[in-house]
DNA sequence: CCGTGGAATGAAACATGTTCTAGGGGTGTA
DNA sequence: TACACCCCTAGAACATGTTTCATTCCACGG
């Protein structure tokens, strides 16, 4: 718990905190949270674990950073293929379908990224704050439209109230209090709370 | 992690769970999740390791249980001092906003339960269950002012999105990203938008 | 070419959550 | 009373996150 720079675009050019956030991607793909030892991931990674905490705060922060890289997906695969929804509404309902879909595509790693989000390490906060923004961003210029205006501040609002629907409900997902649909239907429910009756656009 | 009993009206009859829950408590309010060692729980509250173990699955488990207690002192509130608001949506801001405060009242205690609930750990999705609907329960009653209708579908749905809003904000508190009265701004400002232009009752 | 400083390494040490074991003590029953 | 059963206890044992240390390596300036 000591001081550490921050991955972050670092990710990209440092090898050696690419080399063991991939190999923390890999134990947690098969195992979960628990599997991501860390002499593990130093192994796996060809360095020593002392290295692995020169990069990365804690297990909590190296997994969290792997949020960086699912970023990167997500920017691709919004670009790649728009949100192709008539209203804004549908296109927000869309893109938390595809966020959650991409967390949830490989559970294992899924439930220990999120689980280490929640700890609600202290340590984690920039980390954190950093995605939070580039979500938000994403997020903003996906559900944009051709034609539309521009995300309104009213909307904003909304939309700080899905995430926060959403990650509770990913939590909801890491304790398999029931599965990514449910996520995803609830932040649906929630979306057209707030859109209501006064009709989208 | 194995098979274990649930306190939870259970806790007020079982002695041993009570004097450790206590203990964790106590703990808990000066130094936090950290300090909550199970060792020191343990001879706290005057009883062997092992046996904090019979009763608790683990630490997150322990922590969530103080949930039981909370819910207690909650009702307690409410029950002397009935919300006051004029409408039912201004009730509601002031029932989480009560809610908060109580949580938040021994920051390191609350931080430490949120952390543990945040676990997602598959094994205290029970015991987080039961806290849910209670809570559910309590607030639905809080809400109800004298004279109105009973709380309807949609006012359910909504009051859902508003849990949601308040626990990822309390994630947010724990990582000290920002103080108790965000966290009530935050579930004001998403009750505004979802009991929306149409008006309250 | 040589020396220097910062980083990486390997291994040990520590702290603590979790599990396991052997034994003790009380309670109800034959 | 003697026995069987169950919970409790004390403490060891184990796993793993985290820290520390001495050593080695490497790149760079002189």
């Amino acid at each position: 718990m000591t001081a550490v720079p921050l991955p972050g675009e670092l990710t990209l050019v440092d090898d050696r905190a690419r080399r063991i956030l991939d190999a923390a991607v890999r134990l947690a793909e098969t195992g979960g949270f628990s599997a991501v030892r860390l002499r593990d991931v130093a192994q796996a990674s060809g360095v020593a674990l002392g290295t692995v905490y020169k990069r990365f705060r804690s297990k909590e922060d190296l997994l969290v950073g792997v949020l960086s890289l699912e970023l990167v997906a997500l920017r691709e695969r919004f670009a790649a293929e728009p949100l192709q929804g008539a209203t804004r509404l549908e296109r927000l309902v869309q893109c938390f379908a595809a966020l959650t879909e991409t967390l949830c595509a490989r559970p294992h790693l899924g439930r220990a990224v999120i689980r280490s989000a929640a700890t609600g390490e202290n340590a984690l906060a920039e980390r954190l704050q950093r995605f939070h923004t580039a979500l938000m961003e994403l997020i903003v210029g996906a559900i944009r439209g051709r034609e539309d205006g521009p995300v309104s501040a009213i909307e904003l609002e909304r939309l700080t109230v899905l995430e926060d629907v959403w990650f509770s409900r990913l939590v909801g997902w890491t304790g398999e209090l029931y599965g990514p649909e449910l996520v995803v239907e609830q932040v649906a429910r929630a979306a057209r709370l707030l859109y209501g009756a006064e009709g989208d656009v």
